[in-house]
DNA sequence: GTCTATACGAGGATAGAC
DNA sequence: GTCTATCCTCGTATAGAC
C-alpha cells in the first residue's frame, strides 16, 4: 500500500525537524526528497505553522498509541518502565532526538498552536508515566513519588538524547546512562 | 567599566542562541540590540561561524572556570553538588538554557569547528562531575560508578532545563526535579 | 571601527495554467 | 493535485567611503 503525498510530506518533515529544528528545515528540504514542487506542498499543508501543527499531532499521539499498547501488555511494571525507556533508545535511530525535545528547544520561535501541542505531549507523557509508578508504589514495589520521578525520569531520557547526538557512540551513551539507573530505581520484583 | 564591542555582541549573540538555537538567530537581530549595523558586525566577527565558535569557546572557558572555584571553595562534597546543579539553576534565568544544550539540538547544522567545541565542553564538564563523585566514594560517602553517574546526572540536569521550557513554572519544574533526586543520591554525611 | 550600498541566494507564500 | 512563474522579505557577506 502507498502513502498519500500528504502522509509522505509528514515523513520527511518530521525527519528533518529531528535532526535540524524548526528554523533550519525548508519546503524546499521537503520538495526535493518527496520528488513535488514548493507550491505542491502549499496545497496539502497551507503554512509552515499548519505543518508543524499537524506534525506534532501526529507524533503525540503515536507516542500515546505505543504507551498505551505497553500498558496493555502482561508485562510486570519493571518491564513495562524498559519498554517505555525504549521508546526513547529506538528514536535515537541515526542519532535523531524526540521530535517534541527538538520543538522544546525551539519553543521561544514558536507559533502558539505548536506550543500548545508539545505542552501536551509532555502532559500526557507525563500523566501517563506518574501512573505507571503510582502502580509501583501501590502494590509496595517501588517507594516513590510518582509525579517528581516521572518528571525526573523524561528529563533523563530526553537530556540523555540530546548528550548521545555529540558523541560518536550515540547509542552507548544513551544505553550507559540509562539502563543502569533505571535498573537500581526500578527492580524486578 | 564599559564593555568593548566585541563583548557586547557576544553577550547578545548568547542570549539570542541559547533562546532561538543557531539557526534562527541573525546579524539583523544582533545588530538592533547592540546599536550597530550588521556590517559592523562583520568586523569583529568575519562569518557567522567565527562568531559562533569564539562564543562556545567562551561559554566552556566560564564553564570549567566555575567549576574550578566550586573544586576550590571548602564546601563539603554534597555541598558542591549542589553548587553545581544550581549553576543550571541559574542559568535557566529567563527560561534560557545552556548554550551547548542548544546546540546539541542544532548539531547537524552546525560547522564542524563549533562542533568539536562543544563535544570538548561535555567531555570536560563530565570529567570535572567525575572527579567530585570519585572522591565522595573514596571517602566511602557515596557508592557509585562515577563515570556513569557523571553522564546521567549531567543528562538530568540539561534534560530538566529542556522540560522547564515548555512549561508555565519553570523554575518550580527544574526544582521539583533536581533537587530530591540530588537529595536522596548524594546524602550529606 | 563604523557606515552606506549592494550582491546574491534562500525562505515562505500566492496566482493561475494544466 | 501538481506545475510554472513570480513576489517579497530576510539572510549572510563584501566593497569601498569616511
Amino acid at each position: 500500500m502507498e502513502k498519500n503525498t500528504a502522509t509522505q510530506i509528514l515523513d520527511v518533515a518530521q525527519e528533518m525537524v529531528r535532526n535540524r529544528g524548526y528554523s533550519a528545515f525548508s519546503y524546499a528540504d521537503i520538495s526535493k526528497q518527496v520528488g513535488i514542487r514548493k507550491a505542491s506542498i502549499h496545497y496539502h499543508f497551507p503554512s509552515k505553522d499548519e505543518l508543524v501543527k499537524e506534525l506534532v499531532k501526529r507524533y503525540r499521539e503515536g507516542m500515546m498509541r505505543a504507551c498505551d499498547r505497553i500498558a496493555q501488555s502482561n508485562a510486570s511494571l519493571d518491564q513495562q518502565m524498559f519498554q517505555f525507556a525504549d521508546l526513547y533508545r529506538n528514536g535515537l535511530k541515526d542519532k535523531q532526538i524526540c521530535l517534541c525535545a527538538m520543538l522544546a528547544a525551539d519553543y521561544a520561535v514558536l507559533p502558539q498552536a505548536v506550543q500548545e501541542e508539545i505542552q501536551t505531549f509532555f502532559q500526557e507523557t507525563e500523566a501517563w508515566l506518574t501512573n505507571l509508578l503510582q502502580q509501583g508504589c501501590d502494590t509496595q514495589q517501588w517507594t516513590c513519588q510518582p509525579e517528581q520521578e516521572a518528571k525526573g525520569l523524561i528529563a533523563m531520557l530526553q537530556g540523555a538524547q540530546l548528550l548521545a547526538r555529540s558523541t560518536t557512540d550515540s547509542n552507548t551513551t544513551f544505553e550507559q546512562v540509562v539502563y543502569p539507573l533505571l535498573a537500581a530505581k526500578f527492580p524486578s520484583s
